[in-house]
DNA sequence: TCAGTATTTGACAAATTTGTTAAACAAAAA
DNA sequence: TTTTTGTTTAACAAATTTGTCAAATACTGA
């Protein structure tokens, strides 16, 4: 039978672990073979559960396109005041980021090569919504008058591209990991501070 | 001789063209086959200049790391006011990132496959330089109280991670070509607006 | 022109990586 | 136990990619 627990163990570990590898740890080109000794099983394995490395590859890009999406949902539908979801964004992208701290880096590269979003009429309810929230927040004052995907792009560069970036701030100005981690800490407050007005 | 017109022309072209292809179409995979098609030279003629695939890629990577660390030093060191620096580096940046808009990514997953930062010296002496300054400009009310660190990825984040993630953003959100390229237009002004209070 | 040097090319070898297959093995059902 | 089904393995084949080398070509200066 293929749902027992025995299958569903393994397919599901090797699909973790090249999660790991691809988001956890930068490494986007990893071999079968990499991501087969990281789950400590054998190669062939991969082409047994997966049929071959893309669909493998393909496999883990839907996953993790439609996780981000679902959770980003479940708070834009939820019953927060407007500041208290982007609040409550910014605390679930970073514990996130905690362990999967290059996905995003990872989905663009993806995107460079070709792939497609997979749920548009869903993305497209959730803007909608989003706009709507956005524009009476931007009449009480609380936000400057821009544009909502204006805000949409301060909002995700502010909060992804420090922890993407990190190896390469890190580097360039000569930061320790303790250093780093407080940073990311204080970046919170930061942030909202660099959103809202008030 | 080593130093003629003709020998010249063939090794810089090679390298502008795998610059192209890294940075301006995000191909960070390419093949010394694909590299050598898209310069249109044979392919063992990379060999012939560059010994291998890894020193011509490391090539690419430092340059770019020394040439942006130039224009960056040259803004910094200049007789501007703080704000008009800030405008400067944005309008430099866009440019930049006009023509190579995979770039910073590129460099991000360089370093996450181990590179080092080259000119550690320069950049100290660049960050004390704009630590000085930025003291000045938040004494003076410009901006919010915030730690220096801050501020530039601040900056960083909303100039760079909107062109960077750019296929993404677009898909994800679906914007025509035209959209997006008003979109980035405009950010200039969101930017500045974001980071300064006055 | 001609010798010497640099550049370019195609053929080849080596290394890496992926995917297939048949056989061994394990677990559940008859 | 035997059969059946599903899982794991090693060996092999194929494809891709890189790097070397000698020969061919183009260019330079005497």
């Amino acid at each position: 039978m293929s749902t027992d627990r025995k299958d569903e163990a393994t397919e599901v570990h090797i699909k973790n672990t090249a999660k790991r590898l691809f988001f956890g740890e930068g490494k986007f080109n990893a071999t079968t073979q990499e991501i087969a000794d990281a789950a400590g099983v054998n190669r062939t394995l991969i082409n047994y559960y997966f049929r071959s490395r893309d669909k493998l590859f393909d496999l883990v890009f839907t996953d993790a396109q439609i996780y981000e999406q679902k959770r980003t949902e479940s708070i834009i539908f939820s019953e927060l005041p407007f500041k208290a979801k982007i609040e409550e964004f910014i605390d679930e992208s970073f514990i996130m980021a905690k362990e999967y701290p290059y996905m995003e880096l990872y989905m663009v590269t993806q995107f460079n090569q070709g792939c497609y979003f997979k749920d548009e009429e869903g993305m497209d309810r959730m803007l909608k919504k989003f706009y709507e929230e956005f524009e009476v927040a931007m009449e009480e004052g609380l936000i400057r008058k821009m544009e909502p995907i204006q805000f949409i792009i301060n909002m995700i560069s502010l909060i992804s591209f420090p922890v993407a970036m990190r190896p390469l701030f890190q580097k360039s100005m000569r930061l320790t990991d303790e250093d780093y981690e407080r940073i990311l800490n204080d970046r919170k407050q930061i942030i909202m501070d660099t959103l809202f007005c008030k």
